[in-house]
DNA sequence: GGTGACGAAATCGTTGACAATTTTGTTCGC
DNA sequence: GCGAACAAAATTGTCAACGATTTCGTCACC
């Protein structure tokens, strides 16, 4: 994947602070709740404080840190109740693609689902949880890319980058990957029988499996 | 102190800019596809270009303005068939807010929307298009209010803030008023009987109509 | 007469410095 | 010894100016 060396566009000081800024915290290297301190971030990233301003303001909105006025910003931690009440947001909005998808793909994109289904059982029998996990991401990706659905796939990026933590915490836990797949193959099946309703109902049993799983 | 519209205490020059600015796009004062200078904003608002430049900022992530690099910002034009996909989107997410709802509501907050019920059909029997339209926003931010869900309440903001100038469009319909009150009278029922499923599916059904009212 | 390159105007992106605010460390009074 | 007022440091918010990029008008050239 593309670190840091974007080659599509130009490579503009705030958006390079952005990446930088957001990699770092999606990937876990700022602590929860740090601080965030414009003069520090602009020598690390080496670019202005003006631009680290700027990606700091765009991140805000996005949810991952939080802004104070006067008092600076830092990384947004996220409770378990919050992450529940963005997974219950995230199982209308998967449903909402996931019947769409069931109209809408076509017959090559059904198969490439069904291709997915069978890496994903794969990996579960070969105890790989890791690869796993990244199917999972590129099923969720590909079932909202099909669903044609760009509003909701935007909202459900927003939702889903604040959720990289819980995640993770989640997708290393035993036997989760073992309950987790058939509720993937039932979507799968759903959407290849271009049942809009069954599909709806999959991916919201899915998602509550995962609520259920986040409350621990 | 005195200097001009000054609509709550303490405000920072970008706060200034920021409601300014957003109340200007969603009072319809800035045509659709206008150009929004920096340079001029900051002298018609009295801030400088920095706190206009962060305004547009949160604007763009807002999803009000569009924001192409070194080409400058301007009122983003919803087309009809992205009003029709965050209609949408809408319909899946008040329909967990009235779910939600159902459950979670007081007593006393259930009085509150049956009186918001009655009132809503007497606007509508006067014949008061406009009164009717403000009693029906206050119905669906009670209900947000009383869900609980702060999460699905956010995504929602956002996603109405884009739709005033349909929204306007479609309340001075004729004939819309008495269909959609019917649909409102029904998510309250549901809702008082405390029935969640019932509230969902009357929810979508209205949005579903929505939808339909939309593609004209 | 049409097409391409060149240059000027406009606008955005960036920079460094200054002012306002908050936080922290210290000292004085009780 | 403990709490409150005070001062110093750190940090954010704001400002005016500079440089980079795009756009549009003009002119030479084919």
């Amino acid at each position: 994947m593309a670190d840091e060396a974007r080659p599509s566009g130009g490579e503009q000081a705030k958006q390079h602070a952005l990446t930088q800024l957001r990699h770092a915290i999606l990937r876990g290297e700022m602590a929860p709740a740090q601080r965030l301190v414009e003069n520090e971030l602009a020598e690390q990233f080496g670019v202005t404080r003006a631009s680290v301003r700027a990606a700091l303001i765009d991140l805000a909105a996005e949810g991952l840190v939080e802004r104070i006025p006067n008092r600076g910003s830092r990384v947004r931690l996220v409770t378990v109740e919050e992450a529940v009440a963005i997974t219950e947001c995230r199982m209308v909005l998967e449903g909402l693609c996931a019947a769409k998808a069931a109209v809408q793909a076509t017959d090559d994109q059904l198969t490439e689902l069904a291709d997915l289904g069978t890496a994903m059982s794969k990996a579960v029998a070969d105890g790989e949880p890791m690869t796993y996990s990244g199917l999972n991401q590129e099923l969720h990706a590909k079932i909202q890319q099909f669903s044609g659905q760009q509003v909701a796939v935007e909202l459900l990026d927003r939702l889903n980058a604040q959720l990289v933590r819980h995640r993770f915490q989640l997708a290393l836990r035993p036997g989760r990957p073992q309950q987790s797949v058939n509720e993937h193959l039932a979507m799968i099946e759903a959407i290849r029988a271009r049942d809009p309703h069954a599909a709806d109902a999959a991916a919201r049993a899915h998602l509550t499996s995962v609520i259920d799983a986040l409350r621990e």
